[in-house]
DNA sequence: CATAGATTTTGACCTACATCAAACGCGTAT
DNA sequence: ATACGCGTTTGATGTAGGTCAAAATCTATG
């Protein structure tokens, strides 16, 4: 089932990495960046499918994402599940497994995708010793909280249209970040996980996102969209105008 | 509008705290408490509706409650408001500003409350001494993630009478942790800002607690609530029997 | 302790979204 | 090429919870 296939054993580490920028070793330079090196050195693959860690297993390693995507679920006990995040390049997964030394929720990859291992207890340790690689982990840990309390946010008080838009902008800005185009993006994910990252229904996704078609607001075939007018898109996050 | 009154300078620290199990001295003995005492120096009191920080703030500290209760919030421009969280003694604030070096969300001061202030650069110092502090830090960053990731399956796949008995057993349990009854407590908050967290509107939250009165299940008068079948209520988290 | 304002409850009605169902498109295996 | 299966779209209908409104109750203040 788990299927972590050592790669090249290579030194492509944090160095010589175009991720160097947005991922763990934001600031780090010279010396520095070379321990940290040493620390990260195993990379594994993994295809559509494979589950990075699941609920329950044991805690090692935070995990840096090289190329790919994920998405992240919990599971409740009656069956439903959440998908709680889709995480690309650069970012860090596996910190909710800090708290108890064990995963709280499983990361499954959304399309082949490589990452980068980085075991805790090393990565605690070089953090005492810099401190700007400390006060880095805070910031990601920290980073995720606010990023959660956005969605629970979203969750709360936003109907369905301001959801979609505001999930669709959030991955235009996070494609513009990495250099791919913020209008022109692939999804990776099905409307159904969408749909439980948002807190509705597959048909109610298909639903919205043909509405917005037909609005022009974007063009969506299958799991390639265009987001025709961002601005205008931004303008569907936050109540329908007579209310205001 | 703020009014952090400096209270007793004595030195009511960690080490003589009793709440030292709950909060951030987890672990901490002898020579390392005292250490912490240092750091945790500044305790100071808000009334009921004061803020503790604002959205926006520049981040200096985290806050400890020793005593009390708040809320967090976040606003979206257009005015709606989310409730992120209802805090209470032994619990760790502030943690979301760590990112941005500003403060994410609004603290609010539900009843008369008292914080420790613990400067976060001073903490950084310390738990690059202290493995055992730094872990346990990291711990509390992780367990805040943990939770949202909680509250986001719960607005996203619950229905209002399963979030509302898992809030009220949430509450039931941290109380109970804390030395308090489990099946009797004051709810510190309105239907309002129950609703908010939540995910529902005040109408829905006031008609749930009838119903579950009225099914002998609580007793809820104004703010003072009673579970009269932890066991029972427990069962209402989770879909409906027929769908089991 | 009287009054005003906030909070809560309850009822009647409405709507956004869920549910159920059918058809369609597309990728993969035979 | 054909068939199977999964994901998606679209339609028809149902309902949980929202909205609006009024009454009841609580709380704060002079």
């Amino acid at each position: 089932m788990q299927k972590p296939v050592a790669l090249t054993q290579l030194r492509v580490a944090c160095s010589g990495c175009n991720l160097r920028e947005l991922c763990l070793p934001v600031k780090l330079t010279g010396a520095d960046l070379e321990l940290l090196d040493e620390l990260i050195s195993l990379k594994h693959a993994y295809q559509r499918g494979d589950y990075l860690y699941r609920s329950g297993a044991r805690f090692q390693s935070l995990y840096a994402i090289r190329t790919g995507f994920f998405k992240t679920q919990v599971l409740h006990e009656d069956g439903r599940e959440q998908v709680t995040g889709f995480q690309m390049a650069g970012e860090i997964i596996g910190m909710d497994a800090i708290s108890s030394d064990s995963h709280a929720c499983d990361a499954i990859a959304l399309e082949d995708s490589e990452v980068c291992e980085i075991p805790f207890v090393r990565l605690e340790e070089l953090s005492r010793r810099l401190p700007s690689l400390q006060r880095h982990l805070h910031r990601i840990l920290s980073r995720e909280i606010v990023r959660d309390q956005g969605i629970m946010l979203l969750l709360g008080s936003m109907r369905a249209e301001e959801r979609l838009a505001a999930f669709l902008l959030n991955l235009s800005q996070r494609f513009s970040v990495r250099g791919y185009s913020p209008t022109s993006f692939h999804l990776r994910m099905t409307r159904q996980e969408i749909g439980s990252y948002l807190g509705m229904k597959l048909e109610t996704v298909s639903r919205t996102l043909s509405h917005f078609q037909a609005i022009g607001l974007i063009s969506i075939r299958n799991k390639s969209v265009e987001l025709n007018d961002l601005v205008k898109l931004q303008t569907f996050v936050g109540p329908p105008p007579q209310l205001l």
